[in-house]
DNA sequence: AGCACGCCGACT
DNA sequence: GTCGGCGTGCTC
């Protein structure tokens, strides 16, 4: 090497977590490299993608190995910001992870393939310059509800968390917030988060409307990785205005970031399960806080940590309780399973109530969050039952296609013709799917006849949407666009009918069976399920000329419980008062910080093994002791595809004194040979305990 | 993660 | 005699 005239670079490559190699790599370069170019570099017998991370360190010079040179220099794409950098830093030891790993994942995959030439080639696609935004008075005027918290935004340096019922106008807030910090700025940019792919193109289509679609470009794991590329080069270099995508576009590259909107904050799937397990809403609260950057996180039932965050005056809560364009929110009406008949699947007050949606034309939504016939299937002579031979849970019996499906690993087999363990053919369903939902409407409403257009009578439609009915491209789509045209009648579905979809003709939600939240051990089990049926509300009466008698039903077991006292109310604020006071006694989060160190191994014993060393490991590295560790259980869902999980417990009130016994912990973790362990992780922020 | 090297079974 | 199974080990 040169050490004269040479220069030592750091550089960070996609080495993962045990690979040893946590932090950056040393090369030498001909040049000076700013921190945040891109390269490629040798590794091994590999030429990898790597970033110019800090400058050269003068701890490691006489270390045991010669830095390679630098293979070659990105020159065409502009260095990463600094900010970035600083957020891909917080997050890899936040989150436990390498730094080169978060690094490389937040770019886009294409980026790890293409050459010099082929990127320059790339390059030239993307539109240069910055063609003046469309006008701002394209939208309706701003509420005063509206305005109040835009007036709130401009002035208030936030966190913001837009409390707005559904319904109420939060896009519109986004897309004037957007507007103003656009206008303000001629290269300013706005990221959008949405929780689901699913989602995007409706909000994608309001931001392409009042934007211009030279402007607005989407970044979600359903782009082809040559689309993918081309937006991130888009925002990278400043052409594009607003980035519109899923938890993963967050780590976008956005020189001049003016606003970070994440709408829906409270949904789960803004938690990334692989990998470095980030929280996609925590990560933009940071770095809105890196960036100096307003950040706001709308939702109509907030998760508890950002509602908790509001009362200690961290975040600041702007209110739109009003529905525009639309009456009041619809009516909820609770059905007392215990006053029904045994085996009642839908109360008969209920299915009156669809009829006569159905006699006037107007259509109902009955949901049910379990896909399949019936979740077991059982023989009525011996105990058989339908249990995956390869996880701990049951099949699921599909009828369309006579199969028992294990929804965990995949095992699908052809219903048996007699019970296997004792050749009785009486094998019999337990419980209820959607596709028996589905069945049983149909068979019931057979009799009725609706309206038709040209006043004949017709039969009634019912439909059924679930991962099962949408799987192929563009089914989804289809479905929607036959719902929406009034094709049918009664849309029966599991949970993905609930979200964001604007079904104009709805009058009636039914919630079939949701009591099994309020059994479950997971302590955030109530919040989701209030969330769900708050959006599922949501769905009905959108359209203001049916709003008054629109209605929400929910068939329950527990027809006294808080939860639907506070549902029927439509009152968030009092359901999450009591939900904190719960978790504030029970020193539950967000009163407490946690994280999990997940195992998986051969053997329940060995995964148990693994966390019980890890325990021990951990003993005493906490000086605070501030920090709780707990036994390692087994998780709730112990075996899937033949592989054993066990979890352990970290806890601690003091959020600092968790990370650093957790960073204190990692290389105790990273030293650990357990024989029969496959794979370990840490969750920091863990969603389901 | 890749991609080596490394030592033991069935085949042109 | 080789092709190839996937068990450790290294990558600036």
């Amino acid at each position: 090497m040169s050490a004269s005239n040479g220069h030592r670079v750091r550089v960070v490559v996609a080495t993962p977590a045990h690979s040893g190699l946590r932090g950056p790599l040393s090369y030498e370069s001909e040049r000076a490299l700013p921190p945040g170019a891109l390269l490629r570099v040798p590794l091994g017998k590999r030429e990898v993608l790597g970033v110019v991370w800090d400058a050269e360190p003068d701890d490691d010079a006489g270390a045991g190995f010669t830095a390679r040179p630098v293979a070659a220099c990105l020159d065409e794409i502009a260095p990463l910001p600094a900010a970035w950098c600083q957020l891909v830093d917080f997050t890899a030891n936040y989150y436990q992870r390498g730094v080169g790993e978060v690094a490389l994942a937040a770019l886009p995959p294409q980026l790890r393939d293409l050459d010099g030439t082929q990127l320059a080639r790339r390059l030239k696609k993307v539109a240069t310059g910055h063609p003046a935004v469309r006008g701002a008075d394209v939208g309706p005027p701003p509420s005063p509800e509206q305005q109040g918290a835009l007036d709130r935004i401009a002035a208030g340096d936030g966190p913001f968390l837009l409390f707005g019922a559904t319904g109420s106008g939060k896009t519109e807030v986004y897309l004037r917030a957007a507007e103003r910090v656009l206008a303000r700025d001629p290269a300013a940019q706005a990221l959008v988060l949405v929780p689901e792919i699913n989602l995007t193109p409706q909000l994608l289509a309001r931001f392409v409307d009042r934007f211009g679609a030279a402007h607005v470009v989407a970044m979600h794991s359903g782009l082809t990785p040559a689309q993918r590329l081309r937006s991130w080069l888009a925002a990278h270099h400043g052409h594009a205005r607003i980035v519109l995508g899923t938890r993963m576009a967050v780590f976008t590259s956005l020189p001049r970031l003016g606003l970070i909107v994440v709408d829906e904050e409270h949904d789960p799937s803004y938690k990334q399960q692989e990998g470095a397990r980030y929280s996609a809403r925590d990560l933009a609260v940071l770095r809105g806080r890196l960036e100096t950057v307003p950040v706001v996180l709308g939702s109509a039932t907030p998760s508890l940590e950002s509602w908790q965050a509001c009362e200690s005056g961290r975040y600041q809560r702007l209110e739109m309780p009003s529905r525009i364009g639309a009456g009041a929110l619809p009516r909820v009406r609770l059905v007392d399973m215990n006053q029904q008949p045994r085996k009642t699947l839908l109360a008969p007050a209920l299915l009156e109530a669809i009829g006569e949606r159905i006699a006037r034309g107007e259509q109902s939504l009955i949901f049910l969050n379990r896909r399949g016939y019936a979740p077991v299937l059982a023989c009525t002579a011996c105990d058989w039952k339908s249990d995956c031979p390869h996880c701990s849970a049951f099949r699921v019996f599909h009828k369309a296609d006579r199969t028992l499906r294990c929804h965990h690993c995949g095992y699908t087999e052809r219903v048996p013709r007699a019970c296997p363990g004792c050749g009785n053919v009486d094998i019999a369903p337990l419980g209820r799917g959607t596709e028996q939902l589905e069945e049983h409407l149909s068979e019931l409403l057979s009799q009725q006849l609706r309206p038709g257009p040209d006043g004949q009578s017709r039969p009634v439609r019912v439909a059924r949407m679930d991962a099962d009915t949408t799987r192929a491209k563009g089914a989804l789509e289809a479905q929607l666009a036959q719902v929406h045209a009034g094709e049918v009648d009664v849309l029966v579905g599991t949970q993905m009918v609930t979200k964001g979809h604007d079904f104009r003709r709805i009058t009636l939600v039914a919630a079939v069976n949701p009591d099994t939240a309020l059994y479950s051990s997971d302590f955030r089990a109530p919040e989701r399920l209030f969330a769900l049926l708050m959006q599922a509300a949501g769905r009905a009466g959108r359209d203001a000329a049916h709003a008054d008698a629109s209605q929400m039903w929910v068939q329950t077991w527990n027809p006294g419980h808080p939860l639907f006292t506070a549902l029927r109310r439509h009152d968030y604020p009092g359901f999450a008062a009591s939900q904190l006071r719960e978790r504030r006694e029970a020193g539950m989060p967000p009163f407490v910080f946690q994280a999990l160190v997940r195992a998986e191994a051969r053997t329940q014993e060995a995964a148990q093994a693994f966390l019980k060393a890890a325990r021990e490991g951990g003993e005493g590295l906490d000086a605070t002791g501030q920090v709780m560790l707990y036994s390692a259980v087994p998780m709730s869902l112990q075996r899937v595809a033949n592989v054993e999980r066990a979890q352990l417990l970290v806890e601690s009130a003091s959020r600092p004194a968790l990370q650093h016994f957790l960073a204190a912990w990692q290389p105790v973790l990273q030293a650990l040979r357990t024989p029969g362990v496959l794979r370990w992780a840490v969750d920091v922020d863990p969603l389901a305990v």
